[in-house]
Formats: structure tokens, C-alpha cells, sequence
DNA sequence: GGAACTTGGATGACCCGTCAACTACTCTGG
DNA sequence: CCAGAGTAGTTGACGGGTCATCCAAGTTCC
């Protein structure tokens, strides 16, 4: 499973590099986010998955599937969206136990307003700061990861059960 | 600065590429360090960061600095860190307004029992997945994208002041 | 020396996200 | 039909992070 020495200078590049980018890349973002529109990153990527999708209806699973969310993570989201007029829940009729979420016209008017600004702050601040090649390489690397991640999930889903112990926490090193 | 149109497919792919796998990397880093170590993410960055410091001491300021952390943040993580015993604060003589935070013997255990872990998730979770060549080109992604940020932060620092409304939040479009 | 400014840090309020229950509905096999 | 298993979602507690604000100690400049 890869070796515990230390990073070298290669892989330590690359990491340190990545790991500021990627925290640094994240906080501009949210903050121009939220000041020029009121709007969370979180807030953002709801109102954006409803409003592409028809009608701006979505059952809370889909929204989920689409977002990577836990569901907890989506249930306090929506609850706090809902609170601000952004959208509402409605029961669905064809399963009892799920529930359609629902763009309301507070919620349309604000991704219809900030989506642009957002994607042209993604653009000035990292689309356009690389080249195409670039652009390929980052993709594949990313679908690398999240192909060995997935498939590391469903490992860990499929094992019986027992192994979460098996070289737990505080095992003999 | 970039303009507000939707993205291109080459855009689109690396970005949802590499938002995916930014999150699901960070939550997989983050759960099994806290299941293994009982450390969160923020706890091991700073414990990493005093254990590679002379004595495990180091002042407030310069944490924070090799961090990139905002004083808040710092400021309530040692807090938290301090009433779990991983570390403590002391006043600085020198500077009677900054402070120097030192590694306990319980925040040593900590680390040094966290980090070959770490690291060896680190790698097989992510380094060990890429190539020479696809570690190089992420660096040089990283390097350009926060020469761009920084460079962009003092500007906004520079500015006298004014700026911050120019074109604010609920501007006509 | 003292007013004005800067700097290092602490604090409280508040949002975000995870985890661990818990509820309520649906499905499946006897 | 009913017991159990599985599924969708909610909730509360808690750690994490940001922002605005405050405070105390230094610095500058007259």
C-alpha cells in the first residue's frame, strides 16, 4: 500500500504544490462567491444541479448522486436553503420515503445572476492559467485517483464485515 | 478576466475532474487519519509542523506562516489542541504580544505514530497512482495557479481602498 | 512622551460537514 | 400477512473554519 518513509523530493513537490493550490484555489472562490453573490460554494452547486436539470425538480436522491453528498450533508443543506426561500420539499407521490426538492424563483434568480460571474472567476483564476495540455493532464490525473478511489469503496462495501479491525487504530506497529 | 459562458468540454472535464477528486481525496485523507490516528487533518498539519521544528517549538506567527492558516483559525485550533493536551502555549519573551506554541510529549506520540501512516495512505491513495511525468506536470499546474493567486492577493492588498464596492454584489448585469 | 497606527492574537457568532442514532416507508421470503 | 432486511431522509451533537470585533503590545513621528 505505498511506504510510510518520508515524501521525496519529487512526491513532496507535487503534494505540498497540489495540497496549497487546492486549499488556496477553494478559498478564493468561496469568498468571491459569497461576496458578490450571497451565495456558499455548497449553496452554488444545489441551485446549479437543480436548475439544469428540467422543470428545476429533483428527487433528494438524484441531487445527491449528482453532488458526491452525504445524505446528512445534503438533508442540513437543504433544510438551511429552504429556510431561505431558495427552494422548498415537497413529498413524492410514487415513493413515501423520498422527497422531491424543488427550485423556487429566489433560488432561480440567484444562480441565474451569479452563475456567470462564477465561471468567469473560474476561468480568470485557473481555466486560463493553463494550457490545453494541461488541461488533459489534470483530467487524467483526476480520473486516475477517483477510478482507484471508487474501486477501493467497493471493496470496503463488499468485504463481509470484520475488517474494519483487522489492522485497526492502535495495532502493533 | 475570463468570460461567463458555460464551459467547453475540455474545460468542464478537468474541472469537475479535478473538484471530484479534490473533495473525495481530502475526505479519504481525513477519515483514516482520524480512524487510525484519532487526529484530524488540521491536527496532524500541525503537529507535522512543530515536530519538524528544532525542540517542537515554534512562535505563533511562524505557524501560521508555514501553514498559509488565518490567525483565527490558528487560534482556535491550538485552543482545541491545547485542552486535549497535544500541546500548550507559552508567553514570548521577546514579543510580549505573540505567543510560542510547544509539542507535549502526548502530541510527539501522536505524530510520530500518525505519520509513517500517513504517508503510506498518501501514497497509495494518490503519488503512487501517477507517473514521474504526471507528478512534474501537477507541480508546475500548482506553482502557476498560486504565483497567480498571490500575485493577485497583493494587488487587492495594494489597492487604497475603494475597489471593494466598484462592482459589487447586486451590480446591474 | 504621547497620539495615531500597526501587529499578534483571542473571542463569539455563525455556517459547514460528519458521525451516530433514529424514524418511517418499502420489499422480500416464509 | 408478517418478520425482517434494506432504503430515504431527519436530527442532534460536535469539531472545523470564517468573519467581525476586540484587546494588548509595539512602532512612528511630532
Amino acid at each position: 500500500m505505498g511506504d510510510g518513509t518520508p515524501l521525496e523530493p519529487r512526491e513532496l513537490r507535487a503534494w505540498t504544490g497540489y495540497q496549497r493550490m487546492s486549499s488556496a484555489l477553494q478559498a478564493r472562490l468561496q469568498q468571491s462567491l459569497q461576496r458578490d453573490s450571497g451565495l456558499s460554494w455548497a449553496d452554488y452547486e444545489v441551485l446549479f444541479a437543480l436548475h439544469s436539470s428540467p422543470g428545476g425538480r429533483l428527487r433528494s436522491l438524484d441531487l445527491r448522486c449528482a453532488l458526491g453528498w452525504e445524505k446528512s450533508r445534503l438533508s442540513h443543506q437543504v433544510r438551511r436553503m429552504a429556510e431561505r426561500g431558495l427552494l422548498c420539499r415537497e413529498p413524492n407521490p410514487a415513493d413515501a420515503r423520498s422527497a422531491v426538492v424543488c427550485l423556487l424563483d429566489r433560488g432561480r434568480r440567484a444562480i441565474e445572476r451569479a452563475a456567470p460571474e462564477y465561471t468567469a472567476r473560474l476561468r480568470a483564476d485557473f481555466l486560463d492559467l493553463l494550457t490545453p495540455a494541461q488541461l488533459d493532464a489534470l483530467a487524467e490525473i483526476s480520473e486516475t485517483v477517483l477510478a482507484h478511489l471508487a474501486r477501493d469503496e467497493e471493496e470496503l462495501a463488499d468485504r463481509p464485515s470484520a475488517a474494519p479491525d483487522a489492522d485497526g487504530p492502535a495495532a502493533a506497529r
